[in-house]
DNA sequence: GTCTATATGAAGATAGAC
DNA sequence: GTCTATCTTCATATAGAC
């Protein structure tokens, strides 16, 4: 009775699960670069390799679908968002790690196709937006003000000015906005690892001194 | 022969002028509204007030009419930005006035309206995102440039340490990108006076406190 | 130049065999 | 559950009268 063992699942079998991958990642590919109007059915269904109707099977509408896949990426942008840690010790190595690989997740070619698909449809799609805004700019600006918070403890920062978070925010902002508004504007045309250290080592020197206490730039 | 002093353009013709007009307008509304993929030719022939007919008799496809939309929008755009202007004095007042105005006009519904269709069609209308950038981002921080240049000239500031060019991108970001980052993902809620006031006076206050000569931050 | 009516193709979604 | 074949609707673009 070993092949007996199926899943309690109703729409649980092998070859379903396989196909229903399948489905997901081809639309995946073909609204991630073609965003949600200018894709079609038959893209997908070709990308994943399977009939019209195992797709309609799986997902009521093309809107169904769309929901499924970009919630999917916001998962995959979150967990990457969370991976950002640091040992460094000076808040300023901290900042330039955390800075550093928060631009090669946000600037990667999937993130920056994420955040075209998502902001471009956001007043069709406006619970996926904010779903977006807190596993990216917002998780990103939650674990900065962690980090904000031991230095600020050791009295090697002062946020009593704008406080904690809008500082958190503001170092956010800094790290991201250029490079991510060059990068949307203009596609395929990616930055140098050395224009990004520059961005990041800008970003970190700017942030400290307007912040240090008592004049101590060099934390 | 009053009414004989007709323009030498051959399309041109009282009528055909506001029906031309007619159908940019109306374009301009559609593809504000849906995106460029989303929109149709019927919902701008109707918005319009004209028939299908005459839209094609002034732009042979749809993309030709999106590219006009968009070209128009960016010097609307350009217009606005090249209009910021203040007689502040001191620096810190300057670049408060600046980011104040800066905020109206990219907040603006119109102006939100104008980035997602840029940004969500860049790959496909790579031509017009690297124009918007131009108008946009880019042109407000050669404004912000000249002003900083002032203040270096009077010695109140020094941005020898990252570059004028870049200093003035991180006032920029400083100021736009969380506010704008909000109202991209929440569509339909607009920040509040206080909210926009809040942000412009921290993005000021941190930016001078960064550059400030000899760690004056009354500028 | 402008309109009404329409050609032509492709979109989203389903029916019925296996 | 999956596929082939198809239905229905609607898209872009044009033809021909005025």
């Amino acid at each position: 009775m070993s092949e007996e063992a199926a899943p309690a699942s109703p729409t649980a079998s092998p070859v379903a699960d396989d196909k229903a991958a399948a489905v997901l990642a081809g639309a995946r590919t073909v609204f991630l670069s073609h965003g949600f109007s200018a894709a079609t059915t038959d893209m997908i269904q070709r990308a994943a390799g399977v009939s019209k109707a195992t797709v309609y099977a799986r997902y009521r509408t093309k809107e169904d679908l769309f929901r499924a896949v970009i919630e999917a990426e916001c998962s995959r942008h979150l967990a990457n968002v969370r991976a950002l840690e640091t040992r460094s010790r000076t808040l300023a190595d901290v900042l330039a790690a955390l800075g550093q690989a928060y631009l090669r997740v946000v600037l990667a070619p999937e993130a920056l196709a994420l955040f075209r698909a998502v902001v471009g449809e956001a007043p069709r799609f406006p619970e996926l937006a904010r779903h977006f805004y807190q596993v990216g700019p917002n998780g990103f600006q939650a674990i900065v003000a962690q980090h904000l918070d031991r230095a600020a403890a050791d009295a090697q920062v002062d946020f009593s000015l704008v406080g904690r978070d809008m500082a958190a925010s503001q170092f956010v902002n800094l790290v991201r906005g250029e490079a991510q508004m060059q990068c949307l504007t203009h596609p395929g045309s990616i930055p140098s690892q050395a224009q990004c250290d520059q961005w990041v080592a800008a970003a970190v020197g700017t942030f400290v001194r307007a912040f240090a206490r008592g004049g101590r730039a060099d934390l």
